[in-house]
DNA sequence: CGGTGTGAAGTAGTTCACAGCC
DNA sequence: GGCTGTGAACTACTTCACACCG
């Protein structure tokens, strides 16, 4: 999954399990496809597994929201879709900033799932003024000093980040400073921010990174590369978790 | 947190969790950050503000890799790297392919945070003919054709996906049959693979729904828009969970 | 002392299995 | 008969608090 997450741990919204509203974005796609093919009513059996989880699951999950199936029958998916877009926020609009145009920012504004979902790109912003006017996704990319008028202008509560992770930091300031309460972060680093502040952290490499951990699993224990850092200084015994480590790198 | 996975729930690797795995970068991000300032130690509550957790997390999890720190000094940087890098994979090279070089892709490629960390990337592949040739962050993007040629002369296992959601499954089976059996997806489809395949889900809309869940609880429990979607039938009761849902689209 | 390493306690999330309703 | 909704059991993860060691 992508990643990290800076929550106020106390308050976990009014009983809503946080896994559970981390799926609820899934259960809303599935329901929307069967939607878009008119079907009328769902099981959760079918539902998990247009969504990919298992049935008992879901069905705890919607058990948060509500009572909202009938024995027997299953979903309706109207419905269904209706309540977990409220339960979302997603019947209001979203005002967006995305900050850092560079590849990833590019990519960001003209994905098309933001605006199928409330999400409204109100500004693309960049800090370099040779890309001011340059239409990106077919709006104009604005610069940095006009962060504070566009936030306020716009309403803006959530802004993305996709700036170098030298600069994410101080635009995140920026972008608090000037209202804005919840962030996407895709630069690599991490981002401090009072309380009152989401963070959600997107990171390509950590994703990787996880991967080849799992991936090298698989392949089999084989023999570690030698050890090029040795510790601090000569130690007696290092105990690895259950008889790797050689006897290489210690001592 | 990026989100979604898919894992063969038994055999968790070799005991080490997986919400500690999904730290090690985290940290080996920030150790790194240390050994470029020439930081010789840090203690278990420096590095852990640094990434971002608690303190009593960070030791817990170390504790799993085996006993690497000192008592009453800290840990060694360069060590730890070392440590964490190889329980992550990561001093090996993982050759990965791109396939779907649109904007996000192109993204992708011109990540630095992959190079970095052992990743490579082996080839850009999409199934537009007409990009065949032209260089994306300096390599050829190739046809779809030659995917699985690409696959097995590289000995590639890991496979990127930043196709359009239609194209996503198709393609993934493509991988796992060429001996892809890691898969990061950009696509926002649900995937499914075989036993044995790891698949890890990136999905921007998801996101920023789950901030916006958030964000709509801080702005305090307004009225929700009348209710356009009536049930299957007539009901006699919906019992939301604590009394929103007014009297509007039930019944 | 200071700071790691870790059992024990606490909390969150998942799965089971079945009562209850359509 | 079929399928939802949910207590209860279980598993995973986090936090506490302190023994132990450099």
């Amino acid at each position: 999954m992508a990643t990290g997450r800076t929550h106020r741990p106390a308050t976990r919204s009014r009983g809503i399990p946080e896994a559970t509203v981390a799926r609820l974005p899934l259960y809303l796609r599935a329901l929307t496809a069967l939607s878009e093919r008119s079907v009328p009513t769902v099981s959760s059996e079918e539902l998990a597994a247009a969504a990919g989880v298992n049935s008992a699951k879901l069905r705890k999950d919607f058990s948060y929201l509500g009572s909202y199936g009938t024995r027997g029958v299953g979903y309706d998916v109207e419905y269904l879709v209706y309540q977990i877009s409220r339960e979302l926020g997603l019947t209001q609009d979203w005002p967006v900033v995305i900050v850092g145009i560079g590849n990833l920012g590019a990519a960001l504004a003209n994905y098309g799932g933001f605006a199928s979902r409330g999400f409204r790109v109100a500004a693309l912003i960049d800090a370099d003024p040779a890309m001011a006017g340059t239409p990106v996704a077919g709006m104009p990319v604005q610069h940095t000093d006009e962060l504070e008028k566009i936030i306020s202008d716009n309403g803006v509560s959530i802004g993305v980040i996709s700036t170098p992770a030298g600069a994410a930091q101080q635009v995140c300031e920026r972008l608090v400073a000037a209202g804005v309460t919840s962030i996407l972060n895709f630069a690599p680093t991490v981002l401090s921010v009072p309380d009152g502040v989401d963070v959600r952290k997107v990171d390509l490499s950590i994703e990787l990174q996880i991967l080849a951990f799992h991936e090298q699993r698989k392949a089999g224990e084989d023999a570690a590369p030698e050890g090029p850092v040795p510790p601090v200084s000569a130690k007696q015994q290092r105990k690895g978790p259950d008889g790797d480590v050689p006897a290489v790198m210690p001592a």
